[in-house]
DNA sequence: ATTTCATTTCGTAATTTTGCGAATCATTAA
DNA sequence: TTAATGATTCGCAAAATTACGAAATGAAAT
């Protein structure tokens, strides 16, 4: 019987940027906002995506989560944000799971 | 109130990617694959994963169910190979969102 | 101070995921 | 034919995800 092994933080990280991509809503939003637009507010995705405002609320909060977005408010809006570091970090990552060049 | 949106293509496909590599376990695979060993047999991936026979076969079953491996029998084992033409596709779609280079 | 507006949190229900051991299946060896 | 071996499916339980409407929050306008 071998060793089991431990997971490594690079396939940790990979899962759990995955994982909160692994809805079409929140892949939705992050090519929205890793396109052209790289902010956008709740309000206007709320019109555009067929899901109620809590709903959308609790996606945009695991994407947060995730660290793929940031929000910062602005009155009587908040507008999310690409969390720009992060979002490095997950391209070097994928760059080296699928071979791809930076 | 302005149009909900339909979910394109390329946003379900990545979804079913993401959702197929959610999980520890099957990034774990998935990256051992697309590295050196294209293929693998289930029986070492049960030795080396902690997790037990049966739950493997399951996470094994999703990833194939997502198109991104291919088992073929080969008597007593059962090999277990990137599906090196989905993978392509994958490639593409990751390298869009991503906005890396083929 | 109260109302208004955009958004989040709460409470809840339905569904899916994850994990295990037992039972089953398929193939080879005896 | 019968055992042995490797792997999958079944049955189940615990936990997580998804979704909604109602209630709560916070900041600005009245």
């Amino acid at each position: 019987m071998a060793e089991k092994i431990r997971y490594s933080e690079d396939v940790l990280e990979i899962a759990k940027i995955t994982k909160a991509l692994s809805h079409p809503v929140r892949v939705y939003i992050i090519k929205k906002l890793a396109g052209m637009h790289s902010c956008c507010y709740s309000g206007d995705l709320v019109d555009e995506i067929p899901v109620g405002r809590s709903t959308l609320s609790q996606h945009l909060k695991e994407l947060k989560y995730a660290g793929l977005i940031q929000g910062e408010t602005e009155p009587p809006f908040i507008k999310y944000c690409l969390n720009r570091e992060n979002w490095e970090k997950a391209r070097v990552l994928f760059a080296d799971l699928l071979e791809l060049k930076k």
